[in-house]
RNA sequence: GGGGAGUUUCCCGAGCGGUCAAAGGGGUCAGACUGUAAAUCUGAUGGCACUGCCUUCGCAGGUUCGAAUCCUGCACUCCCCA
């Protein structure tokens, strides 16, 4: 156990600001303290980037503090300014709702297995009654407006062409009001978020001040960026998310896999409860062997069973052992298709398998593995092409029951990485 | 309105009567190497029933045994002079 919360974040490089330190110390050294963080539900799930924060609840919660999430049913409506360089689309108060359901399944989910109490609240519930002119009596009236303009998510939305509307510029109040409702409330004192979120944060300790004559403090975590500049959690074909419908778990798995080495330790630190000690001795190996990753490996194993569970996990695995070339006979259709979910698939008739059989070549064209047939043809030529992970080095092979043993369908590959099913359906 | 240059296979770009499915580069795909990395190297790259056949070089006609290459018309692009 670290010797204290504050330090073991500290240590683990998840502070990037914070409110005076001292005071933070102290005042979480007594178990059962409440801390908020907020999640706005733009999508029905919540993504990579979030993880970060959702950690940070975990190791709340594991130091004997109750967690509060907060997710931004009203704030959601008007969408937060910080860190975007456009106007956001509003959603529409029914995609909202089911966003809002999605995401709170999913932070219980991930924060409830600490075992510590979990609070989730929806800053909606404490808005919806709220008048426009009372909340201009009750809040605006204690923000000074030189305080807003002076918020770097303001400033440098103003220097740009588009702006920002009143709307958006509104934004801080809610979170600000939120704050204090949470610190009457639940008695919640600290306020984390990502490094974007300070001048939301700091707005609301103001507010709380000026109010209520509160103590209130902030902890801001670095945003995960690689070292390469891009954003952590975006690949080319969009982000990885935590909702298994979106991303499956092999997807999962294997975006922590290929990480790149520089990205790797940092990750691991911030985004997993492997002990400190453990971190560092797999950065030394990191150092020594760098082709075993090990790194990656654990970290991929730690985020995709605390993700996707155990089952989730061994299925992640189990993908990635075929897909790496590992032979499966052995696996049935049910498995199979699990594993193959993300890969493209083309239904063929049964009965083109009979008599002479179905020319591999138009299987391959046909799944979308080649453009042409000819196309199909060279790939073989040059050793490209594998059926059910077997190379095929015959132009003019055709596919027979044979190859389908017991099976429906059969695996199709070209070259290292491109994967197709071919489906054969009776009657089609 | 007058004069000039151009339009080539996914992209750039050579070719200027037969040996042209068309150089070279890029991209893409496959192979080797490798750490499921980066770099590098090799091969392939219009289609197909593939030692052959079919369809391509802005569009439509024509000359010729034979045209991406020559001629005529049309369309579009760019430059210079009004």
């Amino acid at each position: 156990m670290p010797s204290d919360l504050f330090s073991d974040l500290t240590d683990r490089g998840l502070v990037h600001q914070s409110t005076d330190a001292t005071a933070l110390r102290d005042w979480l050294t007594t178990p059962g303290r409440r801390i908020y963080a907020g999640f706005d539900p733009t999508a029905d799930s919540l993504h990579v980037g979030h993880l970060v924060a959702i950690m940070l609840l975990r190791r709340v919660a594991a130091a004997g503090h109750e967690p509060i999430a907060l997710i931004g049913g009203a704030t959601g409506m008007i969408g937060d300014p910080s860190g975007r360089s456009e106007e956001r689309n509003l959603l529409s108060p029914e995609t909202l709702q089911a966003n809002i359901t999605a995401v709170e399944a999913q932070i219980r989910r991930l924060l409830e297995s600490v075992g510590q109490p979990v609070h989730v609240v929806n800053n909606a519930d404490w808005m919806r009654g709220v008048g426009y002119l009372e909340f201009l009596r009750d809040v605006g009236k204690h923000v000074p407006l030189s305080q807003m303009l002076g918020k770097d998510s303001v400033k440098s939305r103003l220097e740009r062409d588009g702006g920002l509307s009143y709307t958006e510029f509104s934004y801080m109040l809610l979170q600000a009001w939120d704050f204090v409702q949470l610190a009457d409330s639940h008695d919640c004192r600290v306020q984390i978020g990502g490094s974007d979120q300070w001048g939301n944060i700091t707005a609301g300790i103001e507010l709380g001040r000026r109010l209520r004559s509160l103590d209130l403090h902030g902890i801001t975590c670095p945003l995960l960026t690689k070292a390469d500049g891009t954003k952590m959690g975006k690949t080319a074909s969009g982000a990885v998310w935590l909702d298994p419908a979106r991303t499956s778990p092999y997807r999962f798995y294997q975006y922590w896999i290929n990480l790149d080495d520089h990205d790797a330790g940092c990750c691991l630190e911030r985004l997993t409860e492997v002990p400190l000690t453990a971190c560092q001795a797999l950065t030394a190996e990191r150092a020594d062997n760098p082709a075993g990753r090990a790194t990656q490996r654990r970290l991929a194993e730690e985020l995709t069973r605390l993700v996707h569970g155990e089952a989730g996990l061994q299925a992640a695995q189990q993908a990635t052992a075929v897909f790496f070339g590992a032979a499966f006979e052995s696996l049935d259709d049910a498995t199979l298709a699990e594993i193959f979910a993300d890969v493209p698939s083309h239904d063929f008739a049964r009965q083109r398998l009979d008599g002479e059989g179905l020319p591999l070549t138009e299987a391959l064209a046909a799944a979308g593995l080649a453009a042409t047939r000819s196309a199909a043809r060279r790939t073989i030529e040059q050793g490209g092409a594998y059926l059910n992970n077997n190379r095929i080095t015959d132009h003019a092979y055709r596919i027979t029951p044979n190859d389908l043993r017991d099976r429906s369908l059969i695996v199709l590959r070209s070259g290292k990485k491109s994967y197709a099913v071919a489906r054969f359906n009776a009657g089609s």
